[in-house]
DNA sequence: TTGTAAGCGTTATCAA
DNA sequence: TTGATAACGCTTACAA
């Protein structure tokens, strides 16, 4: 007993145990083996116990291709994601992932690093792991990228949509997310609000970043409604500290003062709005009293700066929690799974406090 | 032609166009349709072509579970991340997951949450794909995902250490990394250098945040070498900033001033750091002046401080780049992975200048 | 409660 | 240049 060196017969197999090892070292076959590890109850008692020892033994692993192959079925739940390196994707993968491993799904994670023609391409990469369902990021996708999705998700696949919940674009898949335009129109509100009457909104200089651009579209809406100048700039890529810093030149050259030039800016995200911040500090500029400045993302960063940064805090980690539940009942119960409009908050902090 | 319903024979499968499908319709065999897809050249110019109208018109994406399963070898990379939401791994992940596609490899990912007991039980999930590779941070493991990293390395599966290089400890795996004991020791010089003869290092509050604890060892030997008072405290659990506040408190009680308290503190992270820095100004210390602080990981929020915060900056790109072509090219010759240790530096800015 | 037979969709091997 | 056949390791369906 206990010598576990596995039978090895194979000529291609790679030098693991196999079930079959198991079942011999128990003297049972390998369907009760199989039966033991997906439903123990129906084994008995000396026999469930015999497998347990030789399951030890071996150190067996099942291997989850044959077992996925055989079933049809795979436990893999497939994303894309624009970019890990940002925090705010982070916590939406980390809960994704948190929540699917409770209900011992997988995730399968590709990202695109916000360039459209590699959607399609990890798309087509993810998809021949046959994923259970497959979640990716906003409502934007190459005209390949949606036709795989749309294959996908006749098949009966289910798709999410992530970070994203657009009230009328009624997209095929479940959205789990929020209204990107309701978002910049609460911004400007938010501004004019305070008394503002020059506007500025700096986007992102990404150029697959939809819905910063999305907010940029509401943020401008807002203002024509209310009959609010505003102006709008792109962020040059690189750095965006630094991008926000000469953006802050671009907007307030010091030769001009509000109505000339704005005297509130909304920026793409708190990493920019941070470099506006800081720039017009460094140039003389009071804020809020001089300049009022926003960001979104409610990055740590804002909390801590001198003033603190109003921003919109976005459901990050939400987007992730309540997609891996949707799933997970999906996948259970063989429904589509259903959008959900998540909310986020405004964070009127110290930046765009009126002053008296 | 362009009829593009393909023939349903199975009785399981899951409606998708298969290799026989793909075969049919250009009127050969799947093997063939094998082989072109992997060894163009080995097929007719015909046969290639007909090949190639039935690939677009049936939309066949190729089961990887089959593939793999028939080939022995899947072009999957495992790795085992502590947390996602944190920045400094996201960045070592999406230049890994980068670095692996351009290589045809892809990631499979799982976090632990920083727990222990989940190390193994993930490990073994990962396993389950015959992985080709795998990636797991840190050279502590717990005693069962060590065997299982051992069984793994020991059927030739390459096993890569990330964000840990530790000159003695020679670990059968290949580490990418640095050594976190030298890091610490620097801390504490730099702070002994610039004058500073009562130091205390804020550890994270985190258990399996082995590598914190290392640099706050590193940090005390040095101290205890040079003769300089230092101690030592645990932050609590929770908020990072807000521990680090109730940090600065407890170690810097109002009623003391140095050598008393410490003139100097040094944090695991820079978030700790920026709480302890915060608070500190808050209370109407003065830093570098009254006290100096630094970090660790050079997080976006410590530039824009006031004053810039002292710090550590980790080479967490490079650890994935290095990690991705390491084993692309061990995989691609059979050879085992031989670890690296990656520069990092200390980056002294305003927060322990020397004040005149 | 346990087992037999067939099959999942692909690739390796060897033959034509 | 192409194909027939047998794996790969597991699960489903159906018996015993």
């Amino acid at each position: 007993m206990t010598a576990s060196t596995p039978t090895r017969r194979s000529r291609r197999g790679h030098g693991r145990a196999t079930m079959d090892d198991v079942a011999a070292m128990a003297e049972v076959t390998k369907i009760t083996v199989s039966r033991y590890l997906r439903e123990p109850a129906k084994v008995a008692d000396a026999t469930a116990e015999r497998i347990r020892a030789a399951l030890a033994s071996t150190g067996y692993v099942p291997n989850k291709q044959a077992g996925l192959l055989a079933s049809g079925r795979s436990n893999i739940v497939a994303a894309l994601i624009p970019n890990l390196s940002h925090s705010i994707f982070g916590e939406t993968v980390q809960a994704l992932s948190e929540g699917l491993q409770a209900a011992g799904f997988e995730l399968l994670l590709a990202s695109t690093g916000y360039a459209l023609d590699r959607e399609e391409e990890q798309l087509r990469a993810l998809l021949g792991w046959a994923p259970s369902a497959l979640v990716v990021t906003g409502r934007h996708h190459s005209g390949g990228a949606q036709q795989l999705l749309l294959d996908a998700h006749g098949a009966g696949t289910p798709v999410v949509e992530v970070w994203d919940h657009h009230p009328q674009a009624a997209s095929p898949f479940a959205q789990v997310g929020f209204d990107h335009g309701a978002v910049g129109r609460a911004m400007a509100a938010h501004l004019i609000d305070t008394g503002h009457r020059a506007l500025a909104y700096l986007d992102s200089g990404v150029d697959a970043d939809f819905r910063a651009h999305e907010r940029g579209a509401g943020f401008a809406a807002e203002a024509r409604r209310r009959r609010v100048r505003c102006q709008t700039l792109r962020a040059e890529t690189g750095d965006p500290f630094d991008a926000g810093r000469r953006a802050f030149h671009a907007l307030c050259p010091s030769t001009k003062s509000p109505p000339e030039r704005p005297s509130a800016v909304a920026c793409a995200n708190d990493h920019l709005a941070c470099g506006v911040m800081m720039e017009a500090l460094a140039t003389g500029l009071a804020v809020p009293a001089d300049l009022v400045v926003m960001g979104f993302g409610d990055f740590p960063v804002g909390r801590q700066l001198q003033p603190a940064l109003s921003t919109v805090h976005p459901p990050s980690r939400e987007i992730g929690r309540v997609t891996a539940q949707l799933l997970t009942q999906a996948l259970a119960s063989g429904e589509r799974p259903r959008g959900t409009a998540l909310p986020w908050q405004l964070l009127a902090r110290a930046s765009t406090q009126r002053v008296c």
